[in-house]
DNA sequence: GGTCAATGGTTGAACTTCATACCTTTAATC
DNA sequence: GATTAAAGGTATGAAGTTCAACCATTGACC
């Protein structure tokens, strides 16, 4: 059956005309345990400031739901959190449970050392990010465009945008960029890029975490933030989309040099 | 916390400053049972011709490893795509499972009508390949440039787009065009890309099952084809990138009639 | 023709996850 | 201050998953 194979051995056949294809595209179905993959996400949120320290984690019931876990499994991934110390959980009404102010970094795995193991992968999460966040800009300019944007959610995007201005400090700032980054995700109306785009910024987040970011690269990004928001806001699809390109450029080349 | 929050309540507080982020962002950590799963990604690789008719499955064992679940587990899903009269196994040495020749496909669930609850995510199915698909050929041309792609990489890259211009028949096309861009998305050397080009894939062929392909767009799609395949080789990022656009938003513009 | 090795087939115990129900605590609320 | 509702805490059995052996079949190989 294969194309031009002489041999008629009746046996295996190798897949298609693209032998290993298969290896390339299969991917594991599960690769943690449930209550893993739990913490996991909600680590990302948190680290990504959709949950800022201070802010109460949903109900374990809702978040349960919104995981597609039960409750059970939630609360063995939450019980994790709590006992890392990134969170605190509070009994009875009006109790929950609370981000801690001081996430702690973790010294072990800050710098540089952390990357060892992950510098192709990293390599290529750079990569991937240089193609869906533009890709991301550029649809929700061309839904502002089309008028398909609410005035509630221009407004999530300027407010978006003001924050990452007036952060007080870097870990502050860190977590403003990756909203105003997901704002825009959000903006461009696709479930699928918003995925990417939330990968992409965690990946970027464990590099951004090896160096300190230095005012000056902090003034060009946000210049750069501005235009973006600026094309989006105005429909501008092709500019939406190279201004952000070149944004994720410039961070990728500030950080290829850590990958060796 | 949350910004200008004039009520000081101790209790639980909005998510950051975009709330319903999180809704956006936490998705399922675990959608199906993990067999359910298994059979979702073997049948992927069989619609796509990762596994054409006629091939052989790798080894059970194999198999289970590549996707990370027990042999057990992998064997239910075998079964459900044996009793489905995709697949028929053979035991013994030399055996194994072997893909049917006729994918039985379910006069049901072709047509207009499959369509039906999935509108506004097969556009966001299209809108995402146009993202991502020019952004793996635009890497792999890259690659080329750098001379970091292998003779044989390049000569799996010419096979698959002789095979698509040689496919005899409608289902064999469909199949080929998939290999090649799967072979493409494999160039760019991104793990990511190849997964994301995986999906965007079996969501077209979702829609492409829904209408006859006629001949003039055949050959439409193959001088496409032939172009990028010529960029990619050349080394020519930009254009590979743009050819590919092009090739994505002529297909889209063909389908999106189908969803309203 | 006999042996062997590669393959699918089977079993059962340990662990994980789920679903459900119920308990306890505690702040809102009246 | 009593009531109530909203949260976390606990318990239990069913279902799903894994793991590790072992069995059965059959073509490949000598």
């Amino acid at each position: 059956m294969t194309a031009g194979d002489p041999e008629e051995r009746q046996g295996r056949v190798e897949p298609g005309l693209e032998p290993g294809l298969d290896r390339a595209i299969l991917r594991p179905v599960r690769a943690h345990h449930a209550f893993e993959a739990c913490v996991e996400q909600l680590a990302i949120a948190i680290r990504l400031g959709i949950y800022p320290p201070g802010s109460m984690l949903p109900p374990e019931r809702d978040l349960a739901a919104m995981l597609s876990v039960s409750r059970a499994t939630l609360r063995e991934a939450i019980t994790a959190l709590r006992s890392a110390g990134v969170v605190q959980t509070r009994r009875g009404r009006g109790g929950g449970t609370i981000v801690l102010d001081s996430v702690p970094v973790d010294e072990k795995h800050s710098g540089v050392k952390e990357l060892a193991g992950r510098q192709d992968d990293l390599r290529d999460a750079l990569d991937f990010r240089a193609i869906v966040e533009p890709g991301a800009a550029g649809l929700a300019a061309a839904r502002c465009e089309r008028d398909e944007v609410s005035d509630s959610e221009r407004r999530a995007l300027e407010t978006a945008l003001a924050a990452v201005e007036d952060a007080p400090d870097e870990a502050i700032h860190r977590r403003a960029d990756s909203i105003l980054h997901l704002t825009i995700a959000r903006l461009s109306g696709s479930a699928r890029l918003i995925t990417a785009v939330t990968d992409a910024q965690d990946d970027l987040h464990t590099l951004l975490q090896a160096i300190p970011v230095l005012p000056r690269n902090i003034r060009h990004s946000s210049s750069q933030h501005r235009s973006i928001v600026a094309a989006i806001l105005a429909g501008n699809e092709s500019r939406a989309n190279r201004v952000m390109y070149q944004h994720c450029s410039d961070t990728a080349a500030l950080l290829r040099g850590l990958l060796g």
